[in-house]
DNA sequence: TGTTGTTGAGATTTCGTTTGCGCAAGGCAG
DNA sequence: CTGCCTTGCGCAAACGAAATCTCAACAACA
């Protein structure tokens, strides 16, 4: 590895020489900058960045905790993550947590001990307070998720409020007997999203059947089996919310296993707006779309304030809500029974 | 931020004692260990692995390279990463590089400087030779796609074959007028599934309808236009192969955009085995699918091979192919001339 | 010509961790 | 009792970049 003491030895300068002209600093000659360049860039030279963070006391490091990097907000996330740290001369660390509070904080002290400038988390429900501490002495945003514990600006939508929409919308077609596949409570999103959906009934004077509520672990398996015994019910629910991203794929894949290459005979509603879902029986699901390009960029910008004005988030954590939208599709449509009626 | 000397001050102890406590390497006391760990893990001790990566020359940061990680085939491969890494004490550097060969440099440089353990590429059709100069010196695993100048080990899938195999059944379907949707002449992925849609046809004595092949860069709109184009022929063509998975979702939105809620009257295959394929149309979409976890696996095992034992990689590359299989749904049938006819 | 200011560049130190070497104490065989 | 080996631990030297300090050279001005 060449360094910059062989860059000032094949020149017959100083090795401050060369940091400085590679720095690009003041007080140096122009024509010094342009041989020391020159002369780096013919040996292949590549700063040691180990050596840099130890020195500066921080590195060009930004971490990424997700839950799962398939899941498609997690994806779209880290996409704009990496296209703004590529942008800005870090190099993203992506930690996929997997919602496990241990992998979480494991995850977390290598990036403590990676000094790593900024991190940027979607906290696990039951986040512990070793993670909030370590993550209390670096620039931090929290995205989707808020953790209680943790110090940090929060960048998400309202999540009652689009369930209270959405479950509103299908109230207003006349579904009465409306199934919601939700995360579970340790959760903030899922208790929101489960809150927006008792209140929409509550606002048309009525109460949801609370055995339609599936509330577990957000994954696709979850959403899947439990919805599966609701649509072999003598009475089934005549429209379904996945209040998720992979709860959505498990309510397409209980509904494709149930009703096979029939058209389905219930209603749906998704959650996020993958371009899978334009797809879904040749018309498209009908979701609540959430705008996570929007987040992410807005948390990116966040936290670039944080690295470049320190201690100026002592002040107590903002929380940005972005609104979702829903997009209609084919997927909703009045219940059968009240077809008849009409 | 708390260091081996702060431990070794509190307990009385001189640094290196401190050290070889926390490594638990010979000749130290158990006694001298626990005292030390403990006092470690109270005052919140976590080791700076700049400081590290300075002495040891090397860090635990391994880099993943990939085209786009909303890519379904990419986000599975960066979960695996992710997996093995967290397993093995590594974090996992994620460098996004959009198919450019400036930006994979850019990101290849910044994992030199961070003398990175190692890295995992899935190359850019036109890789600078700068790059490869500088992934020499790393141990490195390319996957998917093999770039020539690049002495590393390769683990893909057998492109031809895959292509062959999925031709071969459109035309015995009786299909003739197969349209194909592939990356540009620059991807050797691309190279090779072409191949295997010509030869499928030669194998039976027939010869492909070259206007049907549409090449170029392998994202979704490109697929999506080229696509549309022939479906609005006078003599549209009776099924379509995508021999990607960006162009898999190009051809899905050309064929809902061209049919609507109608059923699509063209045979379609997917490439890869994404979870959404499942929903097509109801009955699922039929799709060459690869096996991209085991790749991932595979890849993994020999980079760990590789770091742990520096020198062995000298003798020339070596390529791992793994087949690929037909999953049959129902989104290719008979030719509806045939069926006509039949 | 002496003083001051400015610019270019060398010398030194610092960051936290690891590690080779050396020292001291105790055990054991000769 | 002496010499050697083992065990446990301290000392100090790296590692590479960069900040600070220092110093020399030179120009402008009184």
């Amino acid at each position: 590895m060449v360094t910059i003491k062989d860059i000032a030895r094949e020149l017959g300068v100083s090795p401050s020489t060369v940091t400085r002209a590679l720095a690009g600093s003041s007080r140096i000659s122009a024509e010094t900058i342009r041989r020391v360049r020159q002369q780096a860039e013919q040996m292949g030279y590549v700063a040691d960045s180990a050596a840099r963070a130890m020195r500066s006391g921080t590195s060009a490091l930004i971490g990424l905790l997700v839950p799962d990097i398939q899941n498609s907000f997690y994806a779209t996330m880290a996409r704009i993550a990496a296209q703004s740290c590529q942008r800005a001369g870090y190099q993203l660390v992506l930690s996929v947590t997997e919602d496990h509070p241990q992998i979480e904080e494991s995850h977390v002290r290598a990036l403590i001990g990676a000094r790593c400038a900024g991190v940027m988390v979607v906290p696990t429900g039951g986040i512990r307070p070793a993670t909030c501490h370590l993550l209390a002495g670096v620039p931090t945003v929290q995205m989707i998720r808020r953790a209680e514990g943790l110090r940090a600006d929060g960048f998400g939508v309202n999540d009652r409020k689009a369930l209270l929409a959405a479950t509103g919308y299908l109230l207003d077609l006349g579904h009465r007997r409306i199934a919601l596949l939700v995360g579970d409570k340790s959760l903030d999103t899922a208790r929101a999203r489960f809150n927006g959906y008792v209140d929409a009934f509550a606002a048309r004077g009525l109460q949801p059947d609370i055995d339609l509520v599936c509330a577990g672990a957000p994954r696709a398996s979850q959403g899947s089996e439990a919805l599966r015994a609701l649509l072999s019910r003598r009475v089934p629910p005549t429209a379904i919310v996945a209040a998720g991203a992979a709860l959505t794929e498990g309510m397409l894949d209980a509904v494709s296993a149930h009703y096979g290459s029939r058209y389905p005979a219930v209603s749906l509603l998704g959650f996020g707006d993958t371009a899978a879902f334009r797809w879904w029986q040749g018309e498209g699901l009908s979701t609540i779309a959430l705008p996570i390009a929007a987040i992410a960029e807005a948390a990116w910008a966040r936290l670039q304030g944080l690295i470049s004005a320190p201690g100026a988030a002592t002040s107590s954590a903002a929380v940005v809500s972005f609104d979702t939208s829903m997009v209609l599709r084919g997927s909703a449509r009045p219940p059968a029974d009240q077809t008849r009626a009409g």
